[in-house]
DNA sequence: CAGCGCATGACACCGGTTACCATGGCGCGC
DNA sequence: GCGCGCCATGGTAACCGGTGTCATGCGCTG
């Protein structure tokens, strides 16, 4: 049963009205009424026709009467209901967030980031959360963008990467944006970091500190930036002409425990490694935690990097050298695309890339002797 | 200005169509048109106002039609146009989550709550973040409520209890649910944790191990929060014969920078504490950093105990002994309480109370002699 | 047979939009 | 100099997809 139990108050035998449970002045209803564009045409001696020309930016409107009805409606407080312009439309003024994802911190950064691009455009952000494994995902996306006939979508990693998704909203002209670590096959409507660049730049880095047993942990399979990181580590260490050895390379989840289980075994390998690469900073986090179990100190007998600069990291003792990318501004990139699509402006720049870098911190040192 | 620029397709001098950038097959326009409810009234031989009792849970209506329309809708695959039926009911069918708030944990995890209390039901999450402080705070959420006739609102603390806020709502005749560390003053329309009964616990549980010189770092004013878990405090050390000197009581933002201030602060005091409380994990990451500076060992020379029970504080070392408030479940319950609403079932119980309890962890220990 | 309750339908309406038409001013051709 | 047609502008009706209001037909009971 998806549909909302209404009792209809006037048909059904009116229990107690779902509003005026508590509402201490009701008498006053008609006069606080919202202004509608028939008030502002009225008053403004036009036409509602000519009222909603104005409102949507058509040229044909003198511009005397665009001044006037325009003042009319500042003075008035009016503001067009978005569910009546949406029903005519055909299309509603929510962009829809969808994700599935564990990291926190990027969520309601990116958020953030959406709703400061949104601010005062009218449109409002609609959140959705699924699970990507579910049998029935895309049904409940396809229905999610279908019912509330959204305006435009924002893909979250690793959900960005779902052929089928994509598919499926480029069928229904839906607008969309991907976020996602890399410049991927197709860059339409793409917001995206550099994941490899800095990830390299990682690698450099810790080259330059004379490492050269460095060990790697992998984010999961499923996820773009597994490969963007790992490619740009490799990128890294060819540079200066090492390899990663199969020994050296483990998988992670992007968790916590999963950043511990791979740190010991990296721990075992012999030659130990002097510097560990983790694809995030949770993992990272569990590297921290292997090193105490195994009595090392950090940076002095290992070196450790991350990737993401959450909170965490700069909780951490030592604090943790990681890789920063701008959710933020990725975020209000995404709401700027779609603020495009309604306003038509520079439709050209339609895909934008992010710069990632590298944060040193102390969890870094030079390679023991 | 506020309206969005929609270049008028037909008056205006048509460049490019908003929506038909890149299409592949928008031709099968009539046959994937989403059914409406004038076609599930033709096809069942009914009137679409005996479609819409069906869709409200009308009583009049004959059984047999009933079923017959709703067989007809599930295998229509039919979901009613919610912005068509809020323009009639003159409401909409959002929830509105308001929050200005530094904890991304928390927004995430009652997120996440709220949305699979709501998931089903036909209503959606639109998220709002505020600033408190800015002189328009009010008209801005007033205005968001307002334009987007939202069904319900969910207030996160601190701004769950701006009491101008809340008769605004009051007023209005919005549903609203307000998120809070204590059942406080009116405790309609509320949903919360018991944050003085469980720091109570964190007290009890440091004198057991035998601590007498307990440091205390508080929230920030404004925030309930922060006389919750210091009455709470002063309980559970009451009880044992004990007070809170001055010198031991020290205010913090609920930020890390603040904590490790405070701590510092508590440090430099005769007799230094042997236990510190701070009001939440940041602060208490912030008592770590301290800790380590003074070359002091935790829980050796000092315990530590948090609140809130964050992803940070199982990533410390040692542990962090802290509080747990069940934020997902507080989710449910608003998204419950608007279901309810909704539905008319059970109005009486509108208002509920998580208990939050103690985790300890590795943080607290003996006192030393 | 009046009167009542249930089940249903006709119709206007929510607040915007589009399609189409009416008007009035102006430039143009004769 | 005058009539014609075009373009800019604004009005009207229908529509988007559901609701509320009220009237109606039916079978019952008293």
């Amino acid at each position: 049963m998806l549909i909302t139990a209404h009792e209809a108050a006037t048909d059904a035998c009116d229990l107690s009205s779902p509003s005026s449970s508590r509402r201490p002045g009701a008498d006053r209803a008609e006069s606080k009424r919202r202004p509608t564009i028939n008030d502002i045409a009225r008053l403004a001696g036009v036409s509602k026709k000519t009222v909603s020309r104005v409102l949507n930016n058509s040229p044909f409107v003198r511009e005397e009467t665009r001044l006037r009805v325009n003042a009319l409606m500042q003075e008035m407080g009016y503001t067009p209901d978005p569910q009546a312009r949406g029903l005519a439309f055909r299309r509603s003024f929510l962009i829809g967030m969808i994700f599935d994802n564990p990291n926190a911190q990027m969520i309601v950064t990116m958020q953030e980031g959406v709703l400061s691009g949104l601010k005062g455009s009218g449109f409002e952000l609609v959140v959705h959360a699924c699970d990507r494994n579910a049998p029935d995902f895309l049904k409940d996306v396809s229905a999610f963008v279908e019912r509330q006939k959204l305006y435009g979508v924002i893909l979250l990693p690793p959900i960005s990467e779902n052929a089928a998704l994509v598919d499926l909203l480029n069928e229904r002209g839906c607008h969309y944006v991907r976020m996602a670590s890399a410049v991927i096959d197709e860059p339409s409507n793409l917001v995206a970091s550099n994941d490899s660049l800095a990830t390299a730049d990682a690698a450099r880095h810790l080259i330059k500190l004379g490492h050269t047993k460095i060990g790697f942990i992998a984010g999961p399979p499923g996820f773009r930036s597994r490969e963007e990181r790992r490619e740009g580590f490799l990128t890294g260490l060819r540079e200066h002409g090492l390899e990663l050895p199969a020994r050296y390379s483990v998988d992670g989840a992007y968790t916590y425990e999963s950043g511990i289980a791979a740190a010991e075994k990296l721990l075992r390998q012999k030659p130990r490694p002097t510097a560990i690469f983790a694809s995030n900073d949770e993992m990272a986090a569990g590297v921290y935690h292997a090193a105490r179990q195994a009595g090392l100190s950090i940076p002095g007998d290992i070196s450790v990097v991350g990737f993401d600069d959450t909170p965490v990291s700069a909780r951490l003792w030592p604090p943790l050298t990681t890789v920063r990318w701008p959710i933020h501004e990725m975020g209000r990139a995404a709401a700027q695309h779609f603020l495009r699509a309604a306003g038509q402006r520079q439709p050209e720049q339609n895909s934008s890339v992010f710069p990632a870098f590298l944060v040193e911190r102390e969890s870094t040192g030079p390679a023991p002797a």
